[in-house]
DNA sequence: AAAAACTTGACTATTTTAGTCGGGTATATA
DNA sequence: TATATACCCGACTAAAATAGTCAAGTTTTT
């Protein structure tokens, strides 16, 4: 199990523009240089932190990203939200339009299923950017 | 993010096991009309849980599984740790053998994804086999 | 003997992932 | 006003992972 490189290198970033704003637009090729995540790539990702309103852009000389909500108020599950387009973790069955099984029943498994998600996603909704950079001994 | 089918169905099957065996082996064949797997990818499946341990099996007529501890005792990390090998979720980059950032200091998310790693973890650690069976209003 | 059921490795089609490419557009500053 | 910087955006692709099948067994009960 494993979240995408996306969403990973989504929170790299955007953790790296809570460092290194101060006031000023963060542009996408320092977060490139410090981080190491390539600037091609870093483009996609913003495209859609961009769309999902976590982000705003300047554009022209000096532009770069500025974050919409402040550190202590942007939730980690908006930002994977904005990337993965689901909360939704886990399902019993890869095609579950269907019911899990094949039968009208909920599956033997199904609600484990829910309460796992209810669980990981309780972590991501209570984290908040700005925890991701107290007490860190590592700096970039 | 989630979890691969193998393990989703390794967990379905042997929940079945323990709704269905009374200290009968429980053949694959009987838990694939019941839960809709593939006998053939159920076979698979079961392959790896024997190596680990998780069951036994009983070869010929009125052969099948049978589970080696009980539901009570069984952790789904257990089940889990037999299919993927590893328990570690989730790191900051793709390629961790390296260092995080390609420098020699822990990158600003490492310590948020070992806790998201340890809070899932934990929830599997905690769930035992028989606790899915509980409360459930879907038979199958 | 025959049938049920486990054993095992190899194989394959599909999907997902990670990331690149190319050709834009906007804007600050010299 | 030229130009460099930096955002914008859809399309593309190579590689890996996934889900599942196939074939050819072996073992054991009846």
């Amino acid at each position: 199990m494993k979240l995408n490189t996306k969403s990973r290198y989504a929170v790299m970033a955007l953790a790296d523009m809570a460092v290194f704003s101060s006031n000023n637009a963060v542009s996408l090729r320092d977060i490139s240089l410090r981080q190491g995540i390539s600037l091609l790539y870093l483009e996609q990702i913003f495209l859609r932190l961009k769309k999902n309103n976590i982000v705003k852009s300047v554009r022209g000389i000096n532009g770069g990203y500025i974050l919409v909500k402040s550190p202590k108020e942007l939730k980690i599950s908006d930002i994977l939200l904005a990337l993965d387009q689901k909360v939704k973790t886990i399902g019993c069955k890869k095609d579950s339009k269907k019911s899990c099984n094949g039968k009208s029943t909920k599956c033997i498994t199904h609600n484990f299923w829910d309460e796992l998600d209810i669980h990981i996603n309780s972590f991501f909704e209570n984290k908040k950017l700005s925890d991701l950079l107290k007490n860190r001994e590592a700096r970039i």
